[in-house]
RNA sequence: CGGGGUGUAGCGCAGUCUGGUAGCGCAUCUGCUUUGGGAGCAGAGGGUCGCGGGUUCAAAUCCUGCCGCCCCGACCA
């Protein structure tokens, strides 16, 4: 993409209602527009993260067996009625009456339509274990939006519900999702923690938050060190080993972890004094086990191999793509910008043309563009007549991982800069080799 | 929802106390000169001063009602 023809608009002062560094940064990279309290435009950069992070989502929910559909975001009240959260669920829940007077809600969640779904189609055992998920905008009328995309009114967010005969069963499909999580945050570049958490209004008696730990979080958390340097489970995980991802759970929740509503004074101080973390963190993830109470409120029944109906053991399974772009900026920046893993970045290379209208520069960056372009890689190529540095300040800023630098004085000496953003390590190269580094390499 | 703050050009702000018809920096546009870390000079465009009502010869400024947005607290992916 040349940047003289993309639409990216970056601010060169921040906005004055942004608080926290990834609010700023979002607003300043010209990643999202608020247009109203908790309500953002995502702006075509951001939406090339909130996409990538997607597909991350997607592969691994995918990867452990969930399948995906898509629900609507308006919903019946009915259904909500049926599971008594209708009255429950309070002024968060945005209310809305169609041209009938019929009562509608934009849904906060999914767990009354897809046990909907679930119980008009599945009638026996033999069709369970299923999980179900989607990725879908929610909104929640928080009483105080805040911190950018962090915590917004609508807010997108992968939702996964599983179904099975019994607790055992259920308990799987739980650890399941319990190692696509932990996948899923590492392939996003981020080091998250399970953490035992309350199950708050959703009810039920398992479940996890996970966290990472960012000095600006939102919630005071405390563990283990350990827990960061753990291996994360192989991309080959038999996720029907059921021994095996039990033992993985088991490893993951064996040392203390607690963010402070669950925190237990005595049991943390029973950590080694070297091993103890406090720290600030920013929940990114949250998986519950709720056994049968909407099958049981809504009818979801099956047949078991007895020739019994009972209803179903579920559980739901939230990750929220829109906080996650906030979240990996709070613990991935410096004072120039943004720092993006190379696995969610909105482009792979940033090719600065620091004099456009020379005529070596332009065609070393005309060959550098076709060249990766060709092989697949992403790449911004500033082809602006700016200064050079408002390029540098801009690549800074956005965050690209590569920094390709072409200027006539490199060229001079055959050499062109390849910078990383993340280390600032700097390689000079000939055309040829740093098309070829970035063509193999990356 | 309780407490506090704020609203003037795309962004950041001054002007409000003490009424006289709107200004600064950045950005934008034009021209020339520049070009390896956010350029210089000259010129130009852009604002119903959040909205309504009132006071006054005259309101960004005073009075009044409303709205938006932000921060702190209680609540949440």
């Amino acid at each position: 993409m040349r940047l003289s023809r993309y639409f990216l608009p970056i601010l060169r002062d921040t906005p004055k209602e942004a608080e926290i560094v990834s609010h700023r940064l979002m607003l300043r990279a010209g990643l999202i527009r608020q247009q109203s309290a908790g309500l953002y435009s995502w702006l075509p950069m951001g939406l090339r993260v909130l996409n990538k992070i997607n597909a991350i989502i997607r592969e691994e929910q995918n990867r452990a067996g969930a399948i995906e559909l898509l629900m609507p975001t308006i919903q019946s009240a009915d259904l909500w009625r049926e599971s008594g959260r209708y009255d429950a669920y309070g002024k968060e829940m945005l209310r809305i009456t169609d041209r009938h007077e019929r009562e509608m809600l934009y849904g906060p969640t999914n767990e009354e339509m897809i046990t909907d779904i679930f119980r008009s189609y599945v009638k026996s055992y033999k069709d369970l274990p299923l999980n179900l998920y989607h990725i879908q905008w929610k909104f929640r009328d928080e009483v105080r939006p805040r911190f950018g995309t962090m915590r917004s009114r609508e807010f997108l967010m992968k939702d996964a519900y599983s179904f099975d005969l019994d607790q055992a069963s259920a308990t799987h499909s739980y650890n399941k999702m319990f190692v696509a999580y932990l996948r899923t945050f590492a392939r996003i570049g981020l080091k998250s923690i399970p953490m035992r958490a309350d199950t708050g209004p959703i009810g039920g008696n398992l479940s996890h938050e996970f966290i990472i730990l960012a000095n600006t979080g939102e919630s005071e958390v405390f563990c283990h060190k350990n827990y960061l340097d753990f291996d994360i489970p192989a991309a080959d995980t038999d996720f029907d080993d059921v021994d095996g991802l039990q033992k993985t759970v088991d490893k993951w929740t064996s040392l203390y972890a607690a963010t402070s509503e669950m925190h237990d004074e005595k049991a943390y101080a029973e950590v080694p004094a070297g091993d103890a973390v406090s720290a600030r963190g920013i929940e990114v993830g949250h998986i519950f086990y709720f056994g049968t109470k909407y099958s049981e409120a809504m009818g979801a029944k099956v047949m078991g191999p007895d020739g019994q109906e009972r209803p179903v053991h579920m559980g739901s399974y939230g990750i929220g793509p829109s906080r996650l772009t906030a979240a990996i900026i709070e613990a991935s920046h410096d004072e120039n910008g943004i720092i993006w893993p190379d696995a969610v970045a909105p482009f792979d290379v940033a090719l600065l043309n620091l004099k456009v209208g020379d005529g070596a520069s332009d065609e070393a960056c005309a060959k550098i563009y076709k060249a990766l372009t060709a092989a697949g890689r992403d790449v911004l190529y500033d082809d602006r007549d700016e200064r050079p540095g408002a390029k540098f300040a801009t690549a800074d800023l956005v965050g690209i991982p590569w920094q390709v630098v072409v200027g006539p004085k490199g060229l001079a000496e055959g050499k062109i800069e390849l910078k990383r953003r993340s280390t600032g390590e700097k390689h000079e190269l000939s055309v040829d080799a740093l098309i070829d580094r970035l063509t193999v390499d990356a």
